[in-house]
DNA sequence: TCCTTCTATGCAACTCGTTGCATAGACAAG
DNA sequence: CTTGTCTATGCAACGAGTTGCATAGAAGGA
C-alpha cells in the first residue's frame, strides 16, 4: 500500500488537515496517485495512532476548526524505508484499451463518440499541466535556481505531459481506426 | 466493474478454461488488465451463474480435465451494454512518480538503481511488444487483410508500444534529473 | 523414490477502495 | 428565511483485490 506514502509526501511538501489534503488528491499529487476523503481519514487517523503523523488542532475564526497534520520522525523513516525498497512494475487498468478490444464484437464506428469524448478530456488535462508548468517552472514567476523538491515535481509533472501529448496521438489513431471500420460493415 | 467485460472480450476472441484466461491476462489482454486467477475463478462463477457464460467439461487424457467457458447470448448482450455506457477517466496509480517526488526528503542518487530496474523492464517490454506486433500485424506471417478484431487488437498495441517509448524517454529525463540533484547535496 | 514443475481449480481471511449518508458551522444568493 | 455552497470530519456497508493455503494428477529430473 502506497496511500500513506503519498500522504507523508505531501505533508512534507506542506502540513495539512485531511481536507486540504483530499484537494491536493484532486489535482496535484492526485494525478499520480488518486484517493478519496474517504480514504485519506481512514488512514490519517491509522497514521497518526502508529506515530507517523503529529495532529494540530487550528481553531479557524470563519471557517470549522480543522486538524493540521505534519510529519513526525517516525513517519520519516517510515517513507525513507519505503524508498529504498523495489517496487513491482504498475498493475495497468485500461478500461478504455479492453473496450475497443470489445468493439470487434459490436459495433466499431460507435464508439468514437466515447473516445472523442475522451480526446477532450486529455486535451484538458495537457493544458492543465501546461500551464501548471509556466506558473511553477518555466514561466517568469517561476525561481530561477529550483531547489530538489521543484527539480524533482518538475520532471514528474513532465512526466504527466508526456503522457497525455502520447495518449492524444494514440487516441487520433484509434478514431482514425474505428472510422475506418466502421463504414464498412 | 470491468473484469467480467475483460474476460467476456477474452473469451469472445478464443474460449478457454480458467487457468488458460489466467494464462491470458499474464500477457496479451493483462497488460491493459491486471487480473490473478483468484480473481478471474471467482467471477467466472458469477458469471456462469449469472447465465453470461456456458460451461463445458473437457476431458484432457495426459492433464487435468477442465472447464471450457464460452460466452453466451445474455453474456454478448451485457458486454454491448457495457461498451454503450460512457467509462470515467481512468484514475490512475503511479507509485514510482510518488517515489521521485518523496526523494526529495531523502537521497535522490538512491533512486537511480531502481529507476534504471524500472527502465530495463520497460525496455523488455517494449521488445516483447514490438516482437508480438512483426509476429501478428506486420511480419510475412501476419493476414494482408486483417478483420476487425486484428485491426483493433494491433491499434491498442500500437498504444502499448507508444506508451513503452514515452516512458523510456521520460525515465531518462528522470534519471538524468536524480544525477544532477545527487552530488550536489 | 522423492522433489519439483506444470496444469487445473478452489476456499478463507484480510485489506483496500467505493458509495451513500450524516453532521455542522459559515456565508452568499434569492 | 430558506436554500445552496464551501469547509471540515466522519460512519457503515459493500464490493473489489490480494495473499496464503490446499488439493490433485501427470511429467521429468536427481
Amino acid at each position: 500500500m502506497a496511500l500513506e506514502h503519498a500522504i507523508l509526501v505531501s505533508l512534507l511538501e506542506k502540513p495539512g488537515s485531511g481536507y486540504e489534503l483530499a484537494r491536493r488528491f484532486d489535482r496535484s499529487i492526485g494525478y499520480f496517485w488518486a484517493a478519496t476523503h474517504q480514504q485519506i481519514y481512514r488512514v490519517l487517523k491509522r497514521m497518526e495512532h502508529d506515530g507517523w503523523i503529529d495532529a494540530r488542532e487550528v481553531a479557524q475564526p470563519d471557517r470549522p476548526d480543522k486538524k493540521e497534520y505534519s510529519v513526525a520522525a517516525p513517519g520519516r523513516s517510515a517513507l525513507s524505508r519505503w524508498l529504498h525498497e523495489p517496487i513491482e512494475p504498475e498493475s495497468v487498468r485500461h478500461e478504455l484499451a479492453v473496450k475497443i478490444r470489445g468493439a470487434a464484437f459490436d459495433d466499431p464506428a460507435a464508439l468514437i463518440d466515447e473516445v472523442e469524448r475522451h480526446r477532450k478530456a486529455h486535451t484538458d488535462r495537457l493544458a492543465h499541466y501546461l500551464a501548471g508548468e509556466r506558473r511553477d517552472f518555466t514561466g517568469p514567476e517561476a525561481p530561477e535556481t529550483p531547489d530538489a523538491g521543484q527539480e524533482l515535481q518538475h520532471v514528474v509533472l513532465r512526466g504527466g505531459i508526456a503522457y497525455e501529448r502520447m495518449t492524444l496521438a494514440w487516441l487520433d489513431d484509434v478514431i482514425a481506426t474505428l472510422r475506418r471500420l466502421g463504414p464498412e460493415r
